[in-house]
DNA sequence: ATCGAGTACCTTGTATCACAAAGTACCTTA
DNA sequence: TAAGGTACTTTGTGATACAAGGTACTCGAT
């Protein structure tokens, strides 16, 4: 495991939740996501995106409508439905949360390291210290 | 997919970063870790920790000693490697750009629900629209 | 008309991972 | 020495991100 790999692990799971917020703004298309998530550095790809919204529609929070393009072959244009509406509240919410929890852990962890040397920190009671 | 599966996907990835942190402040075990991310808020279970706490070991970013406990069986106590602080450090950029960009899907909807009515944002200027 | 390029959506196979559940092992107390 | 608590481990399952390859539609050039 690679800081690489770390970083795909963070962004897991928040892709829908980012999904959920494009699609919340008016109809759009598999490549306007793509567009909009990659310009935002939340990188996905056709993979991904494509068996994730099929997900969603089959839980209810999405739907879709085919238009004829002017220039290629129809698009799929997705809209939330009612329950991805209050799915995307209640996200929201969630989102908040985490993103506060994770903050604070990282505020804290900097205040020990800026106000105290390693050897206080590190100290810990019950030294038996057998090594591994 | 409801609501709860998608707040578990949420918040995958980014334990891996908060157990970084939290060893980052010092030797601590399992149980400590167990401790603090549910008091966060960010829970975990110990058939999710022990097995990343392994992965995260094997790919060098910790290591561990034994300590024996004055009240049970031994323990074994996590500190950083020195690669595991580069990592951290190269996360840390990661978790704040992420942050970032989803604070600002999130603003970015919120801005137009407040601004405009529907219909002016949902509207698509190709509508041969045939439904699906 | 046919071919190539561009666009859009879909599918398959692989590797990873979170989790539940059950297991092993150590220590203390009664 | 049995029971209960603590700590770490393992196994099996289901979900999922992704790479790679595939299908199908349109348009413009030859």
């Amino acid at each position: 495991m690679n800081v690489e790999n770390a970083q795909i692990q963070m962004r897991k799971g928040i892709l829908e939740f980012c999904i959920l917020h494009i699609i919340s703004r008016g109809e759009v298309y598999a490549s306007d996501m793509l567009e909009e998530l990659t310009s935002a550095r939340i990188m996905v790809v056709e993979g991904t995106l494509y068996p994730l919204l099929t997900r969603l529609k089959n839980a209810g929070l999405l739907d879709y409508k085919w238009v004829e393009s002017s220039s290629g072959p129809p698009r799929k244009y997705y809209v939330l439905t009612e329950l991805g509406r209050s799915s995307l509240s209640s996200l929201d919410v969630t989102w908040a949360e985490l993103s506060d929890s994770v903050h604070a852990i990282v505020e804290k962890s900097q205040q020990l390291t800026a106000d105290n040397e390693p050897s206080e920190v590190n100290t810990i009671s019950d030294i038996n210290s057998s090594q591994k």
